[in-house]
RNA sequence: GGUGGGUUGGCGGAGAGGUUACGCACCGGAUUGCAAAUCCGUGAAGACCGGUUCGAUUCCGGUACCCACCUCCA
């Protein structure tokens, strides 16, 4: 069996993933709060775990690993947006437009997900389904003398946790010493942090031994991991900047409510995406969406492509020249597929999964290293093809599939939601695409060039992807399809 | 100020104390009416300063620069 080696940012060393239960590999990953649309770097630590699930599934089998992810949707930011609906005159209760919030954005978050292949989780639970679990492991801390009541709050108390800080290196008086955020009065320590707080009325709220309220932003996590995954399972993981204080608040939390169980075996934190080399940001006025770049007619795999080209740990730069290379590379796999690998060619199986790139993937998710393998296989398949072997081009692809790389098809986007329905329809008929070729077929018969060589040139200006086949020309939509300037070019020609 | 990470050819990016990484782009050639695609091939590197070594991009020390977190942003 393949060993998997993971780099555990609690120990900062690279070490071996040795499941508690190999029938039942456990893992965490911090999901997004539930308030807007996804970002771009909302993706990555998405993909990571994508990888990983992958990973496990071919090693441990899918039956025997269980991923979960969860959606924060309770959150300060929500209330904000249910609020501004209800002063824009929503005649909707505030609670019945909080839901309406999380539930769209949690629909548009699977759309997103779904569109960069990646898989769903096992479960996806929602923080307001498990407040009483919160509730509980809140009277828990404070029975156990980890946490106080103070003015309908409840804290934690960092320093009954002597290992507080041990996850991202620091020590409490640090942390005091840099911290500048203003300390509320009724702390006893300034690093303690809240658990619950509570809510006036125009606020989702809920009975507690501490009158109504809601829980801090952290409790969540450690109360549905535990509940979902058991005190003790293997790997916890997120972004890098939730590596304080999000996951240190969490162990302080499970491992005071749960001694000696231990909490999460390997701790997995990607870092951050930049945009053309800086930090994405509102101010920089780079900031984006997955669902912006869905829209500009960028496939869901091209921005998978970009994002495995990049270990995890290291910054990811998303530009637009990455993007360009990545849908060259998924526009080749697409011709050799068509070219090399039969329409009913059996159903991809496990075997046929390159063991180099799991390997690869093996050694700390080096995606890297399993895409340079994955080019010699491309190379393979390509020679293969001409010879009528289809055995090299069965393992590439499924070793592809296995990838989550399956539609390659870099348009796909453009067909489904840029082109109005109008034109769309004239397009799945061909009917101006097929005259024009079909004029420009009789141009170069007629060794009218100039003619021809006009037609491709509106082709490409109008966003008409043209290449010509041994069997026959064949045509695609291109990035920046123009469907006025089509019709244009079949006037021009009396197609 | 505290903590952590990084600096490799035009771009992305890896392993290894000594042997071409690889991919993209570029350039040259083949093919093509011209393109595209495809095929063949060339060139190009390791922030800076010192140390260890027969030999360092790879180990050690220092310097510079960059990034992130310490602010409910993955």
């Amino acid at each position: 069996m393949v060993q998997i080696r993971l780099t555990n940012t609690r120990t900062r060393r690279k070490e071996d993933l040795v499941p508690i239960d190999p029938q039942n590999v456990r893992l965490y990953l911090c999901g997004p709060t539930v308030y807007d649309r996804a970002h771009l770097g909302n993706a990555r630590p998405v993909l990571v775990f994508d990888v990983l699930v992958r990973l496990l599934n071919h090693i441990y089998g899918a039956d025997h690993v269980t991923y979960v992810r969860n959606f924060t949707d309770v959150d300060d930011k929500i209330n904000a947006e249910a609020q501004r609906r209800k002063t824009a005159g929503s005649p909707l209760s505030l609670e019945a437009l909080i839901n309406e919030r999380t539930a769209e954005t949690i629909g548009w978050y699977h759309a997103d997900m779904d569109a960069l292949g990646a898989m769903r989780p096992d479960h996806e639970p929602r923080a307001t389904q498990y407040i009483t679990q919160m509730i509980a492991m809140n009277a828990d801390l404070i029975a156990k003398g980890h946490a106080y009541e103070a003015e309908g709050h409840v804290l934690f108390d960092v320093r009954s946790f002597p290992d507080y800080g041990k996850l991202s290196g620091r020590s409490v008086d640090d942390m005091i010493a840099g911290a500048r955020v203003e300390v509320a009065p009724f702390k006893r320590d300034p690093m303690d942090f809240v658990l619950w707080k509570p809510s006036s009325g125009d606020l989702p709220g809920w009975d507690s031994p501490w009158g109504r309220g809601r829980p801090g932003w952290h409790i969540e996590c450690s109360a549905m991991s535990a509940a979902l995954l058991g005190p003790h399972f293997d790997i916890h993981g997120g972004g890098l900047d939730l590596q304080f204080p999000h996951h240190e608040n969490e162990i302080a939390q499970s491992c005071c409510a749960h001694p000696g169980e231990g909490f999460a075996n390997i701790w997995l934190h990607n870092e951050m995406l930049q945009v053309e080399g800086k930090k994405m940001s509102k101010s920089l006025g780079n900031f984006f969406t997955v669902r912006d770049l869905l829209d500009k007619g960028i496939a869901g795999e091209v921005i998978r492509l970009v994002f495995l080209e990049t270990h995890y740990r290291k910054p990811m730069d998303w530009s637009e020249e990455r993007r360009q290379s990545a849908e060259r590379r998924l526009s080749k796999w697409a011709n050799i597929r068509r070219n090399a690998l039969p329409k009913d060619h059996r159903p991809f199986d496990k075997a046929d999964i390159d063991d180099q790139v799991i390997e690869a993937l093996a050694n700390d998710l080096n995606t890297h290293a399993a895409l340079t393998r994955l080019y010699e296989m491309e190379r393979a398949a390509k020679d293969a093809g001409r010879d009528q072997d289809i055995e090299p081009v069965m393992r590439f692809f499924a070793t592809l599939d296995f990838l989550g790389f399956t539609k390659l098809d870099i348009h796909q986007q453009q067909r489904s939601n840029s082109v109005s329905e109008a034109v769309s329809d004239v397009l799945d008929n061909g009917s101006l695409v097929e005259s024009l070729l079909t004029a420009r077929a009789e141009a170069r018969k007629a060794r009218d060039f100039a003619r021809a060589d006009a037609i491709r040139d509106g082709f490409a200006a109008a966003g008409v992807d043209v290449k010509d086949t041994a069997a026959g020309p064949e045509w695609s939509l291109a990035t920046g399809f123009d469907a006025g300037r089509l019709a244009e070019l079949a006037r021009n020609f009396g197609a």
